[in-house]
DNA sequence: GTTAAAATCTATAAAAACGATAGGGTAAAC
DNA sequence: GTTTACCCTATCGTTTTTATAGATTTTAAC
């Protein structure tokens, strides 16, 4: 299941990318836009901020903007910040490799054997879109 | 992230389809091989006979039993009943379908569009696999 | 047959982890 | 000094996972 977090902050990029404009857009328009928590958002933005999606103003006139542009923001990239691994088991994962307590032999193993498929099907979609291609 | 109910479901469906014999199991004997707490186990196996997958013998030299061939039993069938939903987002999935109540226009939702591949990537992968495929 | 053992069933609940949200205060920009 | 992003913490609720305790059914031994 999608984090509401991964939900909201897809929202707001796609918002982002849709007003096409550098001026900064305040959190409050944002949330109230995408019918989002203020204060969760908050935290969302501040996360994407800190991976260099978003860039930040602070003060009157401020707010948050998109620092590149949506055709060079890969969902992969988006993903793995809000949602985490995108593999369903670690020991399938890229990134977030973990081996399994429980499990005697990755390469028996059924579940790893499935998964890694979901995992490559899913990759697929991720690499093959862009915040561009969620808004046209 | 796959539940351990998943996992542990799919490790005891997959040994008792590489004993390859009609003879019960016993729920120790697959809680010892796989490293599952023998009690969450039970309860596993429980919905797993519930909803056909398994049958059941009570008593001495009882146990639990494939009741299909495994060359029928498809992955779609046992993630929808031990993890649920494929579709990441109810508003995409097709067994569980539930509309958003903070998204005016699906037609237009980012995520949608996004969730909507990842689903059939995982539904390709999930119709292409018989609980055969995974222990040869 | 009676009994005892072996196993599945049932229900509950506790513990842990996680998700989502709210509050209040700080710092920077104008 | 007002507006806004930033930061920290706490809380509430839900889900997941495991644990506890017993009931029920079947088989097998005697």
């Amino acid at each position: 299941m999608l984090s509401k977090k991964t939900k909201y902050g897809l929202k707001a990029l796609t918002y982002l990318a849709s007003i096409d404009t550098k001026e900064p857009v305040q959190i409050s328009e944002i949330a109230k836009h995408e019918n989002i928590s203020q204060k969760f958002l908050e935290s969302i933005l501040l996360t994407l901020r800190r991976n260099g999606f978003l860039g930040s103003k602070k003060g009157k006139g401020g707010g948050y903007y998109l620092i590149k542009k949506p055709e060079e923001i890969q969902m992969t990239a988006v993903m793995r910040v809000l949602e985490g691994p995108i593999a369903m088991v670690p020991c399938v994962s890229l990134n977030f490799y973990e081996k399994c307590d429980d499990c005697p032999d990755e390469n028996t193993c059924a579940v790893n054997r499935l998964m890694l498929q979901v995992r490559d099907g899913a990759l697929e979609v991720y690499r093959n879109n862009t915040l561009a291609d969620l808004i046209s």
